[in-house]
DNA sequence: ATAACATAACACCAGAAGACGATAAGAACG
DNA sequence: CGTTCTTATCGTCTTCTGGTGTTATGTTAT
């Protein structure tokens, strides 16, 4: 594996990476024409709209006749960072080290974030067990599962994260009371976890409102970052669960301010 | 029952098709071993066991060693029935017909029926739109359009019918009002809709409390049956949409008892 | 009116996933 | 203990779908 600054450019399919790569230009550039696209990326003219078609799906790009142009940059953020950023091999080892916090019978939250998606992919031997999630292609794998009691939390779909939220679904989460919660953030600063969208924070405080143990899941490339808006003090969860490649000096600020943070091997 | 009349048994992947005639095959046989169904189905036993596993998953059965028996009859009827039970065009006639009703801006609420699915394909042209549902395939379907605004009713799944329910889901449904409910159930007497599940009939009536008009879609095959729960009257829909197969004989009766049926064309 | 751009409709290809059976290892039953 | 039933694993085959370009048709601007 050929680590790097922002490397590991592997498991994502092509188209999807392609248009990561293209939501990355448009918001370099400004504003671009389909016909540059085509040259950059050496595809046919059809299937940069049909990438632009989907990008504009997901809020990323605003098209208009000649081109297209970016969108706040929040947006992008949330949606092209978190394609591009696989970090895959990290997140599978958070995943496992998580995995041994949770007992049978248990009832487990997860937000919409691929480091809880990991997870999922480990919950078929730990049954049964009780999951509840906002995040789409986690309630589709869960459904394929035998003795996982699924509880779907609702609400308004936002295609940029693939997950329910808004009003409805704070309240469905209010409803509950998990004995764990796994959670992410975009970024994580020694003493906070923060994320740009007021949407997303807002369910993700009622998430950690309705968990007995919470935990954090952060791979190396969050830390030592912030966004506009603080989640919550790394205090309030109950383990910080970073990955092995996180530089021990990025660390140990961690455990300065009082949180409890375990580092993921291999 | 059975007969597949119409023996519409297309549309229908030819495991699932199988695993439906086993189905079938075990609740009129009681019980029965793997091996007699090797040689009914002229399969081998692997495979046999493979769909024993999933109609297992599904609680259509129950295993034991040596073979295998029906569960009660509620889950099979919910389950195979619907699975068995295409009426393919019928439905799309079905849906085109209710299309008419919606118009842009709207708010519609669908339940976890095949007839309400065969609604979704014609969504993408009328456009901005809000929707609300339990049903899984519907979501996933859902999500993948523009202008549509999707609102997840969340809740525990039911692999049974591939939807959320239970109290969860019910409380969600009751947090909205939509101006439109198209709804379907499994059998319609004269006078009332009926389903066999609790659990089911629990969400389909909050949801007609939470709805301006009421929608009723039936297929013929569901007229002139019955089943454990009363849904509820007739005239609790505003409009009742049955299929032009539908015997004229069997329209009649519930026009007496003061509903409103329209029959779609085509 | 014409050129530039966008969409729709078709067809093709490749890679992935599904479906299946054979064999072998494992578990329950008598 | 052997017999019968079940599950695991592997390899093959097929089916499907995703991704793509080409051509044709529609749309908007100048």
């Amino acid at each position: 594996m050929t680590t790097d600054v922002d490397g590991d450019t592997t498991e994502l399919s092509r188209p999807a990476r392609r248009q990561a790569e293209i939501a990355a230009y448009v918001v370099k550039h400004g504003s671009v024409s389909a016909n540059d696209l085509v040259e950059a990326f050496g595809v046919s003219v059809m299937t940069v709209h049909r990438d632009l078609d989907e990008l504009e799906r997901q809020g990323v790009v605003r098209k208009y006749r000649g081109g297209v142009s970016a969108q706040p940059t929040s947006v992008f953020e949330s949606n092209v960072a978190y394609r591009l950023n696989t970090a895959h091999a990290e997140k599978a080892a958070i995943a496992r080290h998580a995995r041994a916090m949770i007992e049978p019978g248990m009832s487990v939250m997860l937000d919409d974030s691929t480091s809880a998606l990991a997870l999922v992919d480990l919950f078929e031997d730990i049954a049964p067990l009780t999951v509840a999630t906002n995040f789409l292609p986690a309630i589709t794998k869960l459904a394929q599962l035998r003795d996982v009691t699924l509880l779907a939390l609702g609400g308004i779909y936002s295609a940029t994260h693939d997950s329910f939220g808004g009003m409805p679904c704070a309240e469905a989460v209010e409803a509950l009371h998990a004995d764990l919660l796994f959670c992410s953030v975009s970024a994580v600063s020694s003493t906070h976890a923060f994320h740009q969208e007021e949407e997303i924070v807002l369910v993700k405080r009622a998430m950690l409102r309705s968990a007995r143990t919470k935990v954090l899941l952060v791979d190396h490339a969050k830390l030592q970052r912030t966004a506009l808006h603080r989640l919550a003090p790394l205090t309030d969860f109950d383990v910080v669960i970073v990955d092995e490649k996180t530089p021990k000096d990025l660390i140990e600020p961690l455990r300065d301010h009082g949180a409890t943070v375990e580092v993921a091997k291999l």
